[in-house]
DNA sequence: AAAGTTATTATTCGTTTGTATAACAAGCAT
DNA sequence: ATGCTTGTTATACAAACGAATAATAACTTT
């Protein structure tokens, strides 16, 4: 892909002998503004170029930073990866809970905010996928990157058992633990399996189609109405 | 991770000078083989170390050859890696039709065997999802790879809906065309992401727990009676 | 305003990567 | 056996990568 022959572009600095180059003018930010200036660089170059297309370098450009920068805040690139991911699930987590905040106060409305909010944008989106895509695989070979996902997961698991108990309790239907935690985990794969078509096949779907195929299908599973919960 | 500054290993070739190196013997295999031995080579490489770690050398280690014989093969890395893609889309769809056309005749038992086949080793898989997630990023930056992807991904759903279809006409039950293509793509999310989350945390589910959740989901789903269809 | 910190840039280093080419040898023809 | 073809190994190369170090300038302190 990379790496060809005939492609000859040196670094080419300080022009004509004698020229002293202009050093990069650069001002003081504060520590926490460079960090996320950096983490979020790396995950837009995550997105865009997928992970091995994101090199320090990239990374240090998309930032508006030099490559020798990253290794003053962050240990290793690795670490910086890290920070990234840890980042990405976190403001994953909160968008999902706000949505749920934001609902109706009734669990019907609560658990359809739930659906509707994980199948729409900006959760799905091709870059998002792309972004997911990359940091799973990393998931097997890193433990502390497995630490980050398996937190983030099991608070998303444990998100829609509560959801769903108490949309039971609010009807009066009973169930047990058993058959709770089988059921949190079929929504759970309804969403994440209709949100990895969607990303995957942007144009299948028409706007909000998704979201409505989703709502019918935890309503079977269910044997709830979601349909018209929550509609604000 | 790598290029740490002390670890000087030099090619060491030749050993003390004069002594000619050996050089290594081989064996001229038909053209088929080495495409095949390569071709899964690369598979095993990129489900291992990820796809950053897929190097040529690597790839040449694993099936046992030197690096420059890829090239005398394939035009380039990215093209063995995408014709090692075509092969794992083809296995995984190749297998799930075996499944099904293996189960007994009743459209029932078949729709049965096609949830269980694909929330059964050797789908449900660490090293597989590592394969998928490895691949699922080149497809959206390669139209080559978006062409094999689409290509497979529909084919599992139209076979989803012929299933389903069948199941329904077994039934002598009704449906439009609309709700049949939102089933089957209910189908295949609870299928997809149950796969997902069992790959993801093989810990998590006892052996056949998965398949049970996805009988009793699609159960559910389609207001059919599957639990006990098609176990042989 | 001068001196001191240190954030930031600039440069360099050793390694690894994909690719290109040269040297060799295994199998086939004769 | 002998020579030819080409599959296969071996070596080389340019580019890019992560990391380390040196040089510089933007702030802070006094």
């Amino acid at each position: 892909m990379h790496c060809l022959r005939g492609r000859a572009n040196l670094p080419d600095r300080s022009g004509v002998a004698g020229m002293s180059a202009a050093r990069k003018p650069f001002r003081r930010e504060g520590e926490d503004q460079r960090r996320r200036t950096l983490v979020e660089a790396t995950l837009t170059c995550i997105a865009t170029l997928g992970m091995e297309g994101t090199t320090v370098r990239e990374i240090a450009i998309k930032a508006g930073v030099t490559p020798g920068l990253i290794r003053h805040y962050f240990l290793s690139k690795d670490d910086l990866v890290l920070a990234a991911y840890s980042h990405y699930v976190d403001q994953m987590a909160r968008q999902s809970r706000e949505a749920v905040g934001s609902a109706a106060p009734d669990p019907l409305s609560k658990l359809a905010a739930f659906v509707r909010a994980n199948l729409s944008a900006p959760v799905v989106d091709q870059t998002n996928l792309a972004l997911w895509a990359g940091f799973i695989k990393t998931v097997r070979t890193s433990p502390a990157t497995a630490a980050i996902h398996l937190e983030g997961y099991s608070g998303y698991r444990t998100d829609a058992e509560n959801l769903i108990c108490a949309a039971f309790a609010h009807i009066k239907r009973e169930t047990t633990a058993s058959d709770l935690r089988h059921l949190a985990i079929l929504l759970n794969a309804i969403i994440d399996g209709l949100w990895l078509e969607g990303s995957l096949a942007p144009g299948e779907f028409a706007d909000g189609e998704l979201a409505t195929i989703g709502i019918a299908g935890a309503s079977a599973l269910l044997g709830l109405n979601l349909a018209k919960a929550g509609l604000v």
